[in-house]
DNA sequence: TATGAATGAGCCTTCATTCAT
DNA sequence: TATGAATGAAGGCTCATTCAT
C-alpha cells in the first residue's frame, strides 16, 4: 500500500522540470542547505560549492535565489498535496473500513510517512512559514479540504453509528493532526530523531490514543 | 492564580538588565522585528528605525546583532524555565490534586498561558531552532525535567491507584505536549489565531481529550 | 556681466543638496568619471577609488548608481535651465538692443559660455541622450521655450522693421543653435579643444556669420 | 547621381567580409542594438536573441564583443570615407561648378544623404566617440583632408574670383559642417526626426543660408 | 551615553567568453 | 559551422560594525 512514495515532493520536482544534471545538483544542494542552515543563511557561493558547480550556473535556470526556494516549496502547496488528496479519496471508500481503527491507521500512517519522506522540504517550508503567512494558510486549507472530502465523510459514518464521539470536525482534525505531529516533529526537527524512529510502534501508539480519545 | 505573568520572559529580560530607555526600545524593536520578519531578514537599520534610535546606539550595549538575539532567547532556555519548574514543583503537591482532571487542567492551562504570553519570543525561538540544534534540545530537556520532577510523580500516584493508563512517561509527556500544541500552534503561527482564541474552551477540550486518552 | 557663472549646473547641485564632504567627493568623482569613461563604463569601485572613499559610502546618500546619474543630469533639464530662461527674459528687453548684433552677441556668448562652463555635464548628458529619448526631448523643449519667450519676441521686432530676414522661428533657432554648436562641439568633445579655444574670436565669428545669414 | 548609396557603410561591411548567413544576422543585430541601446547596454544574450542564433555563434567569427564593434565602426574611419573622398575629388572638378551654389548643393546633399543612410552607424560611432578620443579625431582628419583635397580648391576659385568671402578654410569647413549638422542631428538623434524629414527643403535652406553667409 | 557618517566584507546577480557535443 | 550549458570574474548593492564628535 503505497502511501506517497519516498521523497515524493522533491523527486517529483526534479523529474517534472527537465533540468540538466548540474541543475539538478543545484536544486538538490539548495534543498540540503536550505534545510540545514536556512534559506537566508545559505549563500549562492555555498550552493555552488555544494553542487560542485560554478556560481553562474546556479542562475542558468533560476533567475533568483528566491525562485529556487519557490521551486522547492511549490509542490508542497500546489501540485502534490491535491494529487494526494485525490488518491486519498479513492482509497478511502466508506465501506472499505469496517472499523474506525483501520481508517485511522491508514490516515495516520499516510501522514507519518509523508513527514518522514519529506523531512528536508518540510523543514524549509516550516522556516518560511514564519515569514510568509500565506504559505501555511495555503497548506492548511489544502490539508483541511483533503480531510473534509476524503476522510470526514467516512468518520461521520462511525459517528452516526454511535461508534465515535460526536465532536466537531475541526476538533477531530486538530486532534489527529497534533497527535501525529507529536511523533513527527521530533523526527523533523532533530537529526537524531529519524534514526531512532520506530514507524510501527509510533503508528500503533497514535492509533490507540486516538481510538480512546474518540471513543463514544 | 497567575502561573507566569504576562510576557514573563521578555519583561523579565527588560527589567533584570539595567538598560537605558533607548536600549530597552532597541530590545523591544528587535523582539518585534525578529518575530515578524525573522532574525536574518531584520537589518540593524530596521532595528534603529523601529526603536527610533541611531544605528550606532544599537551597538552601545550589545556588541553584535547576534548578542541581541541571545539576550532575547536566553531566558527561554536558562533563567525562567527552571524557575518556573521550581515554582511548579512547589505548587503541584501530590495530594493537592484529588482528581487527575485538576492536575491536567493546571498543567494545560499553565503551558497554554505560557504560549499566549510569549508568542513573539516563541516565534523567534522556533525559527532559530531550525538552525541551532542545541536550542531546542536545551528547552526540551528543561521541559522534560520540569515534568519529571514536578508533574510525573503526581501522575504516578494516579497510575498506581489504577485511575490512569500505564503508559511510559515519554508517551504521556508527548501526548500532553502535542495536544496543547494543537491549540497553541495556530495562535503562535497565525496573526488571526490569537484574536479568536477561547482560552476556557480550549482548556476544557484539551483536558477532556487527555482524560479520555489517559483513562485506564 | 555674468551669464551663468562658472560650472553653474554642477556647483548648484553640490550646494543645494546638503551633502557631507565625502558625498560631494563622490558626486564630483562621478561627474569626472562619467564624463571621461561614460556612465556604464564606470564601476562603483572606480567611483570609490577616485573619491577616496569606501565603496559603501557611495550608497549612503544615493540608493543607486543610476540615482547619481540623475542627480547630475537633473539640473540640466529641470532646475537651472528654466531659471536661466527667466533670467534671460529679464535681461533681454526688446528695446535694450538697438541693434540685432547686440542681441545675437548676447545670446551666442551666453550659450557658448554655458557650454564651456558645463563641459563635463554636457558630455554625460549627450551620451545618455542616445539611450534615453526623453532627455534630449526635454532639454530641447526647455531650450525652445526659452528662446520663444525671451528671445524671439525681440527678433520679431527686427523682422518687423525689415532689418532681418523673415524666416520661420524654427529655422532661426536651428541656425543659431548649429552655428554655436560648430564652435562648442569641438571644445566639448576633444580635450585639446578647450585649451586652444578663443572665446572672443569665436563669438565674433559666430555673430558675424549670423548677421550675414540673417540679413534681409 | 548616386552619392553613397543606401546604408553604404554597413552594406559594404556585410558584403566585403564573407560571413555566413547567421554571422550576418549577428552583425545586423549588433548594429541595431548598439544603435538603440548603446554598446555597453547590449549583452551578448541580447545579440543572440535578436539574431535568432545561439550565444556561442556570436563568437564563431568574432572573438570579442568589442571586435564586432570595431567591425561595424571600422568602415567609418578606414575604408569607405577615403573612398568617398576619392570619388569626391573626381566628381568635383573645379570648372564643373560654374556657380558656388552648385558646388555647395552637391556637398550638402552628399553629407546629408550620408547621415540619412547611415543613421544607425553614426549613432554607434557618436556614442563611442565620447569614450575613444581617437575615433572622432580620425574621422575629422579624414573628413578634413577630403574637404581640403576635393572641395576647398574649388572654393578657392570662387574666393579668388571675389565671389565668396575670404574666410580661413577652417571657418568655412566648420560652418558648412555645423549647418548640415543642424539638419542632420535631429534626424540622427530622434526617432521621429527621420519620418518628418524633408530632404529637398533641408538642402535648399542650408544652401541658401551658406550662400548668404559666404557672400563676399 | 547617543549619534550617524563611514567602512569594507560579502552577497546576489550579470555577462562576456569557452568548449564539448 | 552551430549550439547552449557552463564558467568565473566582476559589478552593483547591502549591511553589520566602528568611531569621531
Amino acid at each position: 500500500m503505497s502511501v506517497n512514495t519516498i521523497s515524493t515532493l522533491f523527486t517529483a520536482t526534479l523529474q517534472n522540470s527537465e533540468l540538466s544534471e548540474k541543475q539538478q545538483a543545484v536544486l538538490t544542494a539548495c534543498l540540503e542547505l536550505f534545510s540545514e542552515k536556512g534559506f537566508e543563511n545559505t549563500s549562492t557561493a555555498d550552493i555552488a560549492k555544494r553542487a560542485r558547480v560554478a556560481e553562474g550556473t546556479v542562475y542558468k535556470h533560476f533567475r533568483t535565489k528566491e525562485e529556487i526556494l519557490t521551486a522547492i516549496l511549490k509542490p508542497m502547496t500546489d501540485t502534490v498535496v491535491p494529487e494526494v488528496a485525490a488518491e486519498f479519496v479513492d482509497q478511502i471508500k466508506p465501506d472499505q473500513f469496517d472499523h474506525l481503527e483501520a481508517l485511522l491507521r491508514f490516515v495516520v500512517a499516510d501522514r507519518l510517512q509523508f513527514a518522514l519522506d519529506n523531512r528536508a522540504i518540510i523543514r524549509v517550508f516550516a522556516q518560511q512559514a514564519f515569514v510568509r503567512q500565506d504559505l501555511l494558510q495555503n497548506v492548511l486549507t489544502t490539508l483541511h479540504s483533503q480531510f473534509s472530502h476524503g476522510f470526514l465523510p467516512a468518520l461521520h459514518q462511525f459517528q452516526a453509528r454511535g461508534e465515535m464521539v460526536n465532536w466537531e470536525d475541526t476538533r477531530i482534525f486538530r486532534l489527529i493532526g497534533s497527535t501525529v505531529l507529536g511523533y513527527a516533529l521530533p523526527v523533523v526537527m532533530m537529526p537524531a530523531g529519524a534514526a531512532t524512529f520506530d514507524f510501527e510502534k509510533s503508528t500503533d501508539e497514535i492509533v490507540e490514543t486516538l481510538l480512546k480519545a474518540f471513543s463514544a
